[in-house]
DNA sequence: AAGAGCATGTAACGAGTTACATGATTGG
DNA sequence: CCAATCATGTAACTCGTTACATGCTCTT
């Protein structure tokens, strides 16, 4: 029922109201000055999305703290499913080429939705997925990077070393997932 | 003049337009098959685009090679113009925080149309707004970090890896623009 | 008492997505 | 000759952006 499929605004939203209920200016807040900066914090696009996920049944307002101006979002129990969803689809490979950073806020929304059986798998695709894509970027370099000019090479470099940190980064993910799993 | 301002997508295409004639086609394919493939390679972009360019006089048909159904477009002076300004624009730090992406394809383009005192200057603003951020992001760990769950905790040093990658990525670019700049 | 920041919203516009439609050319 | 790929385009829809508008609350 309602699969109409959400933005990436709207599941972001849901990760956070998943953590604690807050208000929409909080979350604009949030958009604005943290790491999630990538989403746009314009009342124009996240008031919008709350009225949209309400209506879908997704997102609640808890309005007894109503001072007036301060209307406190829950999410509710199929928010919870929608998001879970969202967060156990298999990591494609557009996915590590497009938005790497939607995986790595999938990733982090994960601790109390997933089981670590499922990070783990998580992390897993997404490591095979990376080195396949760095491994179709250094065949690119090998036969075409010559005829670009140098400042083409250097941003294609730029590429190559940045999914190689993040395949390192998905190897110490998943010690750490590890350790946390056997203590 | 038609100081509109143009799309991410414009620039690309003015971009490629530069390197070389191309119709509306393969610039779908260079968007669907190279590692541009974060902007969207659809008809119902790139056609319009196309479009939108050609009434703003930065590309033209080069259509005597009416083969119908093959049309080249090449970039106009005032194309060349609006591309270059893009390129020299000075890096803000949200685009180092949101648009990473986009600042590398701007120094991929600048050969040929900036030169290298003006690469140098970039990629020095680059490096500089990278390292202020990765200050930004360590402070923020090590207050806030120990708040968030381990997936988040890791999510986020991805982030610091990544961006530190970058860093690293700008001084060997910086090396490499000097030494090609001396020969 | 005024101004900064908190808090929510709307309306117009532009651009990208999806899906559809058409026709030419090449390879098996 | 049929299918796949090349090649271009359009129409409906949705979302995000920008800019505007309102009112509350706290501090100085």
């Amino acid at each position: 029922m309602s699969l109409r499929k959400l933005t990436h605004i709207d599941y972001a939203i849901l990760g956070l109201l998943k953590q604690r209920p807050v208000s929409g200016y909080k979350i604009r807040m949030t958009f604005k000055k943290t790491a999630l900066g990538n989403f746009s914090s314009s009342p124009g696009t996240i008031y919008p999305a709350l009225k949209r996920l309400e209506t879908l049944g997704m997102v609640k307002k808890k309005s007894h703290v109503s001072k007036k101006g301060h209307e406190l979002f829950t999410i509710t129990k199929t928010g919870i499913r929608a998001l879970t969803e969202w967060l156990q689809q298999p990591v494609m490979k557009e996915d590590v080429a497009k938005n790497l950073n939607l995986l790595l806020l999938r990733f982090a929304f994960m601790d109390g939705l997933c089981s670590k059986e499922n990070m783990q798998k998580f992390l897993e695709s997404f490591k095979l997925a990376t080195a396949k894509y760095i491994a179709e970027l250094v065949k690119f370099q090998e036969t075409e990077s010559r005829h670009l000019p140098l400042s083409g090479r250097l941003a294609f470099a730029h590429g190559i070393a940045s999914y190689k940190t993040t395949l390192r980064w998905c190897k110490t993910a998943q010690l750490q997932v590890s350790k946390n799993l056997s203590k």
